[in-house]
DNA sequence: AATGAAACCTGACAGC
DNA sequence: TGCTGTCAGGTTTCAT
C-alpha cells in the first residue's frame, strides 16, 4: 500500500532507470477503470515522448515529458499543449483552469529549447509547457521496468516500450490505481508535509471538527499521508485518532508536525534501502520495513507503557492507538 | 460547507 | 480440497 515514502522510493528508482529514455510505443489493456484520461489521449501524449524527469507529488508519480515538437518552436509548443489539453477532460474544472493559465500567458523563452541531455532537475519555469503523465498506484499498483521478454503479469494495464529496449509496465490487480495525462502542469492540491512550514501545517486544522486522523488522511489538506503513517504519527504525537482537530492545542499540533515529518523521513530512509529495486522486474519486497509502533499491533503491549494497543474503525479505516499514551 | 458512509475492486487468508 | 466470508484501504461519490 504505497503511501508517500513508498512512492518516493519508487520514483527514485524510476528516475534512475528511465529518465532520458524515449517512449516508442504504448500498449493499453482493455480494462477502462485505471484510465482517467481517454486511452487515445494517453497514447497520443506518450508515444514519441522523451522522459525528461520523474518526480513525486503526494502519492502521485509524475513523469515530465518532452514531445519531439517541443524543440521546434515555442509558439508551436503552446499551441500543441492547449490542443492536447482539450482532449483530456476528466479532471475537475479547478485543475483545468490552473493548468491552462500559465502556459497560455507566458512568453516562453528560449532557455527551454536546448535542455541538455544529462539534465536531471528542471526548474518550475522549464517544466511549464511540458505534458505530464501521472500515475497513482492506489492500493495495489506497481510500476515495473523490465526486459521485453519478461512475462506479462496478470492485471497489466499499460506497457510502454522504451527506445533503450526495456519496457515500463503498470500493473494493478484491484484497479484502484489511476493513469492520466495532462497537457501541462499537474497539481493534486494539498501541501507536501516535508516541505510545508509548521505555521502553514497547523493552520490546516484550525476550526475543523473532523477527527484529526480523517484530516490527516484528507489529501486536499496534506498529501501523501496514508493510514499507516497517520497512525504512527499520531502515536508519536500522543494524540488519539478520534480527537476533533479543533480541540487540539497549538503545542500538540506542533508535535504532530514534527511526528509526521520524522515518520515519513525514517520510512523513506528505510524504504530506500529495502525496496530500491522495487521497480525492477518483479521485486516483490514488502514496503513495510518501518518498525511500526502501533499499526497492526492490536492487543500487543505499547512499547512505551505496556498497555495493550487498541484498534478502532474510524471513517471506515482501522486505526491503532495506545489508550494511555494518546489523549 | 463539512462530514460520514458506501462504493469501487481483487487477492489473501481464516475457518469450516 | 474447495468453498464462503471477511478484511485490506486510497479515493470518489453520494447522502446528510
Amino acid at each position: 500500500m504505497p503511501e508517500l515514502p513508498e512512492v518516493e522510493t519508487i520514483v527514485r528508482g524510476l528516475a534512475r532507470r528511465v529518465v532520458g529514455d524515449t517512449i516508442t510505443s504504448v500498449w493499453i489493456g482493455s480494462r477502462p477503470q485505471p484510465l482517467k484520461s481517454p486511452a487515445s489521449a494517453i497514447v497520443k501524449i506518450l508515444e514519441g515522448a522523451r522522459i525528461a524527469s520523474v518526480h513525486r507529488a503526494g502519492k502521485h508519480i509524475v513523469f515530465e515529458l518532452q514531445r519531439p515538437s517541443e524543440s521546434a518552436s515555442a509558439t508551436g509548443e503552446q499551441h500543441a499543449a492547449s490542443k492536447q489539453h482539450a482532449t483530456v477532460k476528466k479532471d475537475g474544472a479547478a485543475e483545468r483552469r490552473k493548468s491552462s493559465a500559465p502556459g497560455a500567458s507566458r512568453g516562453l523563452g528560449a532557455e527551454k529549447k536546448q535542455a541538455p541531455e544529462g539534465r536531471k532537475k528542471s526548474t518550475a519555469a522549464e517544466l511549464d509547457p511540458a505534458p505530464h503523465w501521472v500515475v497513482h498506484l492506489g492500493m495495489t499498483g506497481r510500476m515495473v521496468v523490465c526486459e521485453p521478454d519478461a512475462e506479462i503479469a496478470k492485471h497489466t494495464h499499460l506497457v510502454a516500450t522504451l527506445a533503450s529496449g526495456r519496457e515500463l509496465r503498470f500493473i494493478d490487480p484491484r484497479m484502484f490505481g489511476k493513469l492520466s495525462v495532462h497537457a501541462s502542469a499537474f497539481d493534486p492540491g494539498g501541501v507536501e508535509p516535508l516541505e510545508v512550514s509548521e505555521e502553514d501545517f497547523v493552520a490546516l486544522f484550525r476550526g475543523r471538527k473532523t477527527p484529526i486522523k480523517s484530516a490527516l488522511l484528507n489529501q486536499k489538506l496534506v498529501r501523501g499521508v496514508g493510514n499507516i503513517y497517520a497512525d504512527e504519527s499520531l502515536f508519536r504525537a500522543g494524540i488519539r485518532p478520534r480527537r476533533r482537530a479543533s480541540t487540539i492545542t497549538r503545542e500538540q499540533l506542533g508535535k504532530l508536525y514534527q511526528a509526521v515529518r520524522d515518520v515519513l523521513r525514517e520510512a523513506i530512509a528505510l524504504g530506500g534501502s529495502s525496496i530500491s529495486d522495487y521497480v525492477d522486474a518483479d521485486g516483490e519486497e514488502g514496503f513495510f520495513q518501518l518498525q511500526h509502533r502501533v499499526y497492526g499491533r492490536e492487543g500487543e503491549a505499547c512499547q512505551v507503557c505496556k498497555m495493550p494497543v487498541r484498534r478502532i474503525v474510524l471513517t471506515g479505516r482501522s486505526s491503532h492507538y495506545c489508550p494511555k499514551c494518546q489523549k
